[in-house]
DNA sequence: TTGTATGCGTTATCAA
DNA sequence: TTGATAACGCATACAA
């Protein structure tokens, strides 16, 4: 069966289609009774408008993209939750899509994106991603753009993000002030904004209390699996030194990992290694012993940067002049037995 | 800047929008001189093609929907990857929607992607669905539909899933194998197939080993809150039973809520009660004790789910009629501490 | 209050 | 090999 159109409820009552079509956007410039059959009639024949051909029409098609390094995994499901809700509050779809980590993968998904002709877009940068040229094709065609989490700070558009160095910052310096001395890290890949901020919060917090920094304790976790990671590092570790008294770990996966490494092999937890991890998954609260992490917003991180984004796209439709924001978000810290 | 269109590059090549169109598409009935000029402009323009109008005029969108329960579920976004992977490898967009295990939201959800025209539709029931009305309507109109993981066996359309009875069966003899007699459950609501089937796979497997069904050992979790709902109905358990010593959960959520109870009253797992969790969630492996659970292959679920739609989908286009598929997907059990 | 004409950007038919 | 024309379904400026 083929999907009713303004035409078929024009024939069925013999007016012209402009009629039906103002009628059913309920403008009154029709009269009441025309009004009143016509969305009779489409009630009673289905009616569905198309969304295709009003979008060719107005222009713009009421759908955002966003794209993420990956949807399994919880930080940026709870963000795309955000996203989706907020869109859907303003009445617009998601097209989610993911870069895997990858460059061209990402740069490939804006192009999809450019072509279906979404109103906007959010992007979370892939661990390759080191400039935004892709991304200034984007803006160059005038499309809203809004950068979140993954953020490239020289890019021109709104972006959404935490304080990365200053939440490490935090994290160590509690170790600190729980009387830890020799903290190791286990950092992120060499090129993400947020793996680069981490550390240097992390480097802040130690000098901060007159503590030394010793590059040999930190230790690279960039294979894109985390636990795996965390667990050979921990490994590792416990090889190379034998006076680290906390780890603080870039991501909770990362700490998950060395947590079994050490339950694993008989290292009490927190008593001979605190162990510290970043972004508050789910499970922080409930493997053993619990884990202490740095709490960040990634619901409201996808809401807000949706609302941005939404806001940015209604403006330009109605060529009203922005400016870009650069909203940080709080974060806090979940202390838990592991330290 | 305004999107190049086929008309800007005829213009400035002084020939037909025609076959600007011809040329971009690598057919032969355009010289190849013109259609080499054509592609050298559109490169240097940066044309990209308005699907917008590709799809109104070519009456499909290239963009399928799915609905789930809620994105923020280690399981759906696993299903949500396997959709993902296996529409972008044929070309297609993904727009997902959350149902929030509402009805009416469920329904709302439909309408919205019937008036994007998407090709093709995905869905995983909310628990509050108990009939297909809303569906049947999407079928009524030849929308292509595919049912997984929360399936209603009676609708006239495509299903992949697993065998949840049997999956149940297989959790719980292997807890009576080990030696458990006396085996609580805790179950889901009263009406998803998936939650009765798994009860009914528990029960099966006592009474085919002589253990009296006791509806005493059965624990509702329906408050869309599983780790809650398992922490309390384990407390609850405690006190209302005293010789239980398993107990087959529905969800791992549910299986982490009572170890986290268990672990709390020094109730030592699998000593003192021995827990079966349902999902393998990655957590099942890195909480303590480890959580023996039954393996379903989300990411499998998605791929296939979405390959068969858009099976139909091409079958739909080409006029080749077509059956509807019943994919039952194996699982497997991962055996881990907690038994 | 109603309807005619036009166009959104593309593809397809068919004649030149 | 090329292009004029129509059509996809809808919305809007403007005329009646």
């Amino acid at each position: 069966m083929k999907p009713i159109t303004l035409k078929d409820i024009a024939l069925k009552l013999n007016i012209s289609v402009t009629t039906v079509s103002k009628a059913l956007q309920g403008r009154r410039d029709v009269s009441k009774s025309t009004r009143q059959s016509v969305v009779d009639l489409a009630e009673e024949m289905n009616y569905v408008p198309n969304s295709v051909a009003v979008n060719l029409r107005t222009q713009q098609t009421k759908t955002i993209g966003v794209i993420i390094p990956t949807v399994v995994h919880q930080f940026f499901s709870k963000v795309i939750d955000g996203v989706i809700e907020e869109a859907e509050k303003q009445g617009y779809l998601v097209i989610t899509l993911q870069s895997n980590e990858n460059f061209e993968f990402e740069k490939k998904q804006l192009q999809l994106l450019m072509q279906k002709r979404v109103d906007g877009i959010l992007i979370s940068l892939s661990n390759e991603t080191q400039h935004c040229n892709h991304l200034n094709e984007i803006i160059k065609n005038e499309i809203p753009i809004v950068l979140f989490d993954k953020i490239y700070k020289l890019a021109n558009c709104s972006k959404v993000y935490i304080d990365d160095q200053q939440a490490a910052y935090n994290a160590v310096t509690s170790l600190i002030k729980k009387g830890y001395k020799r903290i190791a890290h286990f950092r992120g890949s060499l090129t993400p904004q947020n793996s680069i901020d981490r550390f240097l919060g992390y480097k802040r917090a130690l000098t901060d209390n007159d503590i030394e920094f010793d590059a040999s304790l930190v230790y690279l976790c960039n294979n894109n699996d985390d636990f795996n990671d965390g667990y050979n590092n921990a490994n590792k570790l416990l090889i190379e030194q034998n006076n680290v008294d906390a780890i603080f770990a870039i991501t909770d996966l990362i700490a998950v990992g060395i947590l079994k490494c050490f339950n694993e092999k008989g290292i009490k937890i927190p008593k001979d290694i605190a162990v510290f991890g970043f972004s508050d998954w789910f499970m922080a609260s409930v493997v053993t012993p619990s884990l202490s992490s740095v709490k960040q917003p990634s619901f409201e991180m996808g809401r807000k940067a949706t609302e941005i984004l939404i806001d940015e796209i209604k403006n330009l439709n109605k060529n009203i002049s922005y400016s870009f924001q650069n909203v940080v978000l709080p974060t806090t810290l979940a202390i838990r037995d592991s330290i």
